[in-house]
RNA sequence: GCCCGGAUGGCGGAAUGGCAGACGCGGCGGCCUCAAAAGCCGUUGUCCGAGAGGGCGUGCGGGUUCGAGUCCCGCUCCGGGCACCA
């Protein structure tokens, strides 16, 4: 047989999977039906190595559950819209639409030189404007449920674009990645989600999720969960005026000795009083034009900035009067925007008591010699009617005697703010709503829809969104009175498109609403969801809101709450030390080595360099390492077309126990790729497959059954073919002329699994001195009189009373002195 | 600061509390060849030893156990996430 020519074999191969069908499925497949996802990605070019490894990824998962009797649906898209092909349109380059386009077309013919297989009938770009229509039937659906609205809020503004940043476009030193310009905040009228809605439901479903620990705390971290109590406060001398505040621990209320209101708090400027103004009005000035990064900048937590009102309110625990500050490490946006403030058992509090010479009473006695804000339990001191209780006890009690005053009650908020999905950006999908100057916010009426982006735009310099300078698209006429009206001119946050498009996936020609009913109760939720950790919050927390939220309007099936049942987070490509991306211009092509060693070696690379949750270091060792693939693929291509001339004469007696070693060395192998596989240990599971090679190679060369080696070619072949599919499958055609793709998932034989005979250890005082074969179903005393005969063992004794054995038969047995 | 991960040969990495280093990469030796490439075979933790064999070895210090890379306690270093969220 000739050499293998993968340059020639691969292109057929991946024609031959395009047009023969074996990976679309339909609804009416009888086969149990299996959803493996990759994240669907960014259209950036052709396919860089971390591409690579998320696709090889899940096309060993997505072949091998086919050939394990599946109907494995496996879609590929596009999350078309986004800022680099404005950016470039910006730079005198292409428009958005041809430039995406053609980054499309690019990375496209790269996934399918890697050999990966979809039923590209089901492919979606979220830029096509069926995606664009649906994507704004979901949102004026969540408009009409209230999911969606429209207000008020700080926003990174860049002063040098013209226009606001997604919190990823600015830079950990406050700066705009692209102008370098210090980012402002700024209040704008935004669109959001009401994504808080769900936060309770978001985090409790986490504990059913078969996803990565890591990846469930963030989220749990990220939705934040406090439970306390919230409480108001009477102004002293101020009738009618009360504050209301949150806390964690009602137990420490009488350890309060002042209280704070953020800076943007509306009640600031009705309780300041005269002689104060100048200073509270100079800290607000301050913290309303600081950026995010210095207000939370680690050394601002040093120095807490404050300022006095001038007023104070009752404190209902035992009526003193405590003074009211404003403060800049309030946040408006957290709780009510209010505090009591309890140094003794707060840090936050004790630093700025201790600036601001506030006094101290703690509430629990710090154990000896402590000194600063104790957080810690302990029975309750200094606390009226909560005196002697812990702080369990004791918040129960407060919050008992709040709501008996009819003043508080119990309360749990959520880190988690709803979602600004606003972008002052043309590349996105349009938000589909006008402004009547009578009727105000206005939906564009569902047979208008979809409101689509028009061609004939300028690309200004400074980044401003063209829509806004285009009166074609800006003028419209109201829904409602046909008078005069503006567009939206804002458009969605990329996240939107890729919150939902594992739905339509499962149905994406369907003419009927974003979401097949039918067709996502049958296919969802996604089986296998694979991609990078970078979107463990982000995407993974909107899509799961999404999923909630279209089930709760109507739009997806109410009974699908979680998209993704088991998620897979590989690791990083790095080089030099650094993530491996295209923004940061380190790159190793992938096409070089598709052309050079062929997808089957680079896909081996990825599967065996090492455990696919870890990043991987590209250097001049994962070259050799490919080599080192490459070639074992040429000897798995030698061994099944061409294998070795065995001895002419090969004894009998030894043909038939070899015979044997060698299937227990196959089904051993099957049970071991099989396991390895669904634990995603494909590096194991191909040095599972490297060791049978091995061995086969050695049967091969003496004198073992012809047919027993045969067969385990066979079977070595069906192992591979998730892993290097285009050679198995040239190699399994020409010994059979059949497609390894279509062969059933070998199983392994438990009898060839459990082994006669077994090497069993014998240690002396914990150290290994001799191994000696026996029976796998020894019993504890023969083995221990099986190893005080070993020779070895005796000798290491020396004549040393043995004080007892310890047997495990039929793996080890340790003799104690 | 808080919360997670991790640390095993020259390197990537294997090891349900039971033979540490599977499988590779690199190195070394050999076969093939006029020669080279490719390919094939052998060897390769470390120290002592001619050898047989033995000592030591999984970041550091303790502990549990007949037995610890694996479990527990206390550190060191590296990586990641969160970071005024009351």
């Amino acid at each position: 047989m000739a050499e293998y020519d993968f340059r020639e074999a691969e292109v057929r191969w991946q024609r031959r999977w395009d047009e023969d069908g074996t990976y679309r499925v339909d609804l009416d497949d009888p086969r149990p039906p299996y959803y493996v996802l990759c994240m669907y990605p960014y259209p950036s070019g052709p396919a860089h190595q971390g591409h690579i490894r998320n696709y090889t990824f899940g096309d060993v998962l997505v072949r091998h559950r086919t050939m394990q009797g599946h109907a494995v649906l496996s879609p590929f898209g596009f999350d078309s819209f986004g800022l680099p092909a404005e950016n470039a349109a910006i730079k005198g380059g292409d428009h958005p639409r041809v430039y995406t386009e053609a980054r499309i077309a690019e990375l496209t013919a790269s996934v399918k030189r890697l050999g990966a297989v979809y039923d590209w009938r089901r492919e979606l770009r979220s830029h096509d404007p069926d995606y664009i229509r649906w994507n704004q039937v979901i949102f004026l659906e969540l408009l009409r449920a209230g999911l969606a609205y429209r207000a008020e809020a700080p926003v990174n503004w860049c002063p040098g674009c013209h226009t606001v940043l997604a919190n990823e476009q600015v830079l950990a030193d406050g700066t705009c990645e692209r102008s370098g310009d210090v980012v402002e905040r700024r209040n704008l009228e935004q669109w959001f989600l009401r994504i808080t809605q769900y936060a309770e439901e978001l985090l409790d479903a986490l504990d059913g999720l078969d996803w990565p620990e890591r990846v469930k705390t963030m989220q749990r971290n990220w939705i934040g969960r406090s439970e306390g109590a919230q409480f108001r406060m009477a102004v002293s001398g101020r009738p009618g005026i009360e504050i209301e505040v949150f806390t964690t621990r009602p137990d420490t209320s009488f350890g309060m000795t002042y209280a704070v209101l953020a800076p943007e708090h509306p009640l600031v400027a009705v309780l300041v009083t005269d002689g104060h103004e100048d200073e509270v009005a100079e800290l607000c000035a301050r913290a309303k034009q600081a950026t995010d990064i210095e207000r939370q900048s680690s050394e601002g937590s040093l120095e807490k900035r404050g300022a006095f009102t001038g007023s104070y309110c009752v404190n209902p625990f035992n009526d003193e009067l405590v003074p009211i500050y404003v403060a800049d490490y309030v946040l408006m946006g957290y709780g009510t925007g209010a505090i009591m403030a309890v140094p003794a058992e707060d840090e936050r509090d004790f630093a700025f008591a201790e600036a601001y010479g506030l006094p101290i009473v703690r509430t629990v006695e710090p154990p000896g010699g402590f000194t600063g804000a104790y957080p810690g339990d302990g029975l309750k001191i200094n606390s009226g009617f909560l005196d002697g209780l812990d702080v369990t006890a004791a918040k129960r009690a407060a919050v008992e005697f709040l709501e008996n005053l009819g003043i508080g009650s119990r309360k749990i908020h959520y880190r988690l703010r709803d979602w600004l999905i606003s972008r002052q950006r043309y590349w996105g999908c349009p938000i589909p709503v006008m402004y009547c100057s009578t009727h105000g916010i206005v939906p564009v009426p569902a047979e208008d829809l979809p409101v689509l982006l028009p061609d004939d735009v300028e690309f200004r310099p400074t980044g401003e969104s063209p829509l806004r300078f285009h009166e074609a698209f800006l003028r419209t006429t109201c829904a409602i009175c046909g008078g005069p009206a503006v567009r939206e001119t804002d458009t969605m946050d990329t996240f939107v498109d890729s919150s939902w498009y594992f739905l339509r996936f499962c149905n994406p020609r369907d003419e009927t609403g974003p979401v097949d009913l039918g067709a996502a109760r049958h296919f969802m939720p996604v089986d296998q969801y694979i991609g990078g950790i970078t979107h463990a919050i982000l995407h993974l927390l909107y899509a799961r809101f999404f999923t909630r939220a279209l089930a709760d309007t109507g739009l997806g099936p109410k009974e699908v709450r979680e998209p993704f049942s088991q998620l897979f987070c590989q690791g990083m490509i790095r080089l030099g030390g650094r993530a491996m991306s295209k923004s940061k211009g380190n790159v190793v092509s992938p096409d070089d080595y598709f052309a050079k060693v062929g997808a089957d070696a680079l896909r081996l690379l990825h599967l065996f360099i090492g455990p696919p949750v870890d990043d991987v270091d590209w250097n001049e060792q994962t070259e050799e390492i490919l080599e080192g693939c490459s070639r074992y693929l040429g000897r798995v291509w030698r061994l099944a077309t061409d294998p070795p001339e065995q001895p002419v004469d090969p004894a009998q007696d030894d043909t038939a126990s070899e015979s044997l070693l060698l299937r227990r060395a196959v089904h051993h192998t099957i049970a071991r790729v099989t396991a390895d596989i669904e634990r995603y240990a494909f590096n194991t599971a191909v040095a599972a497959c490297r060791e049978l090679t091995n061995t086969i190679s050695r049967h091969a060369r003496s004198g073992t059954d012809r047919a027993v080696i045969e067969e385990s070619i066979d079977t070595l072949l069906e192992l591979l073919a998730p892993f290097a599919p285009h050679l198995t499958a040239e190699a399994y055609e020409f010994r059979h002329g059949d497609n390894v793709h279509t062969r059933p998932w070998p199983v392994a034989d438990v009898r060839l699994l459990t082994e006669q005979n077994v090497t069993m250890v014998v240690q002396v005082n914990g150290k290994v001195r001799d191994r000696i074969e026996v029976e796998r179903d020894i019993s504890e005393q023969a083995a221990a009189e099986a190893a005080l005969a070993s020779p070895k063992a005796r000798a290491a004794l020396g004549g040393a009373a043995v004080a007892r054995t310890i047997a495990k038969p039929p793996r080890l047995v340790n003799i104690i002195t």
